[in-house]
DNA sequence: GCATAAGTATAGCTATTGCTATATTCGACT
DNA sequence: AGTCGAATATAGCAATAGCTATACTTATGC
């Protein structure tokens, strides 16, 4: 079942080595997904109120906050936050690096949505999964997009 | 931006309890990825071959046949999909109805990124995670705004 | 200074999603 | 019919991401 040439009836679907590079993309997406939000929320947090706690990060996250302290645990071996004990979290220089990434790519996103047409709750709720999912390519277009329509 | 009296330095961030809305989104959206991609690879290959089998879902997703074994186990469980031992697996008509509706929204989205400027190529692997966190709203803004883009 | 509340650490559980290795079954060809 | 390669089933492992329960530390109020 592979055709390369042409003789299958329906052709709803592309070459097999090309179409596994778009699940593999995402797939990549999925796995950083969750390391990107931390490193947005947790600068947040420092730049709002001058630290990030483990309960306010569980809050804004929705999960409890055993669950938080685990995943800080994973950003302290990848070297993007130091945390000492029984204190907030801090954010190293590859952490501030990823988070203000993410946060304009965040930004951007919703920002283009809005533009869009979108109503600004939908917008805040669809972009902060979409954000994960857009290359550099795409979130230029967007970037260009909502400019030209404050612009007009 | 949002302080309703006004007391902390740099103010970033939401109300908690809004902020939480678009994360526990983003969670639910994450959770029925695989299971969309399933149906709707599901549904292309019949549609394309005839039939399914794991070793093409599997070389298409990128993942080994195990991984597929198990997760076509799941969606039988769930009654998305039936399958026959050593045989290709099929939709039941609630399978065929989610794979339609994820075909259908993924379409949308490719377009709506092709139509943006964004190149074809990245579209397909943009579209392929951002299709999933895409809210009834914004895919109708996407509808609208390829809409007007083909006419025009 | 001490009691108590709030926040953090830790243990232990589950579900999901991936993997490799291997046994089994099916199908196709001689 | 028997053989052999391809496909599937199954077992067992690991990492991720969530949870509850509970112990421990810090901070606050009196
Ligand atoms: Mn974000
Ligand atoms: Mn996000
Ligand atoms: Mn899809
Ligand atoms: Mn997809």
């Amino acid at each position: 079942m592979q055709e390369p040439p042409s003789s299958t009836p329906e052709g709803s679907l592309i070459d097999p080595e090309v179409h596994v590079e778009s699940f593999r993309q995402a797939r990549e997406a999925r796995r950083l997904e969750l390391v990107e939000d931390y490193v947005e929320l947790i600068a947040d947090l420092i730049g709002d109120g001058g630290e990030a706690r483990q309960v306010d990060i569980a809050a804004r996250l929705g999960v409890a906050q055993p669950t938080v302290a685990k995943m800080l645990k994973r950003l302290a071996e990848d070297g993007l936050v130091q945390q000492r004990p029984y204190r907030g979290v801090f954010l190293t220089a590859s952490g501030e690096a990823l988070a203000a990434q993410s946060r304009e790519r965040h930004r951007i996103v919703e920002r283009f949505l809005c533009a869009l047409g979108v109503s600004p709750e939908t917008a805040r709720r669809d972009a902060e999964g979409i954000e994960h999912h857009v290359s550099a390519e795409t979130l230029d277009a967007f970037r260009r997009f909502a400019d030209g329509r404050s612009n007009a």
